[in-house]
DNA sequence: GAAAATTAGATGATATATCATGTATGATTC
DNA sequence: GAATCATACATGATATATCATCTAATTTTC
């Protein structure tokens, strides 16, 4: 079996198991890429959402993570600790907690930002682009109706 | 932003995070499927692999993994457990072990492979055939010089 | 406004994934 | 053939992901 040439049906790699390696790869880089940093791919998904969004209580940040499922409080605790996000009770709800980033939060999610891009253009160029849009077009459609494709929804819209 | 439109530039959603949404969705779809056969998604690669290959040293079937990367010595443990697979001395290698299937093993991976087979060709025709072949091609593009996708190559070579 | 139901979040338990270390066997080198 | 090195596997430690449970606060219902 050649490269670009991978069956689908029976005997070729499995869907799961071609997603699963893609997933397992670029995790594995992206690590790499941010340990200099000193945070995790999941850390670097809070900081960037929470960057991007006016502050969230954890269940709303829980809705546009695709790292975790449930209200990440865990994931949370650990960025709390490290100086870079403030939990602080929510104004108008005394259940809910008020989640912002700190001064070096902010700037921590724009160096994680800017890593982040550059080697997603590397990988990008690494495979050719027009293929890529194609493929995730296709995921796109594929997951939009499901919980971690309506949480990069929720994401993409409130900017 | 529509369905089908998803950008990849800044502001869209990230390539890690469409590839991790499509890992984490279909990883639930399948442990729901192989829920009823009391197996995990990592613990049906591993009866897969080895039903479809000679007897495997722990080392070979870690290279023909994509849900673990070392050698999976306690996933096997847990189907030895089970009784699903056997674990005895390699006859050339002191050192290695040699892994196989047991009857129940067999016939396990074979239901197993049954179940993932009309899981996949659901969400294939869920998502539309050509699409979807020209994502795997590029994801296998993408990764066949990756550990991961090696350890596919190595899986499919040896039939 | 009191009782019941819902919701937000924390936390314990379990399974899994990764990394590092330890131990025994085999291969190599001299 | 003795010392050194590499390999196969097991195992401990840590981080992460999922599920279930628990508490406190809010909303709903009457």
């Amino acid at each position: 079996m050649a490269d670009g040439k991978a069956k689908i049906t029976a005997g070729g790699p499995r869907l799961w198991y071609m997603i699963l390696a893609a997933q397992r790869e670029t995790q594995r880089m992206l690590a790499e890429a941010l340990r200099p940093l000193g945070i995790s791919p999941a850390q670097g998904e809070v900081l960037t959402v929470l960057s991007s969004h006016p502050p969230l209580t954890l269940n709303a940040l829980g809705e546009r993570l695709v790292c975790e499922t449930g209200s990440p409080s865990r994931l949370v605790s650990g960025l709390v600790r490290l100086g870079w996000v403030r939990r602080s009770p929510s104004p108008d709800d005394g259940r809910a907690v008020r989640l912002t980033l700190t001064e070096g939060g902010h700037r921590l999610a724009k160096h994680c930002l800017a890593v982040t891009e550059e080697l997603e253009a590397e990988l990008i160029t690494l495979v050719e682009a027009p293929g890529l849009t194609a493929t995730l077009q296709t995921l796109w459609r594929l997951m939009s109706h499901l919980p971690a494709g309506r949480a990069l929804k929720r994401r993409a819209g409130a900017g």
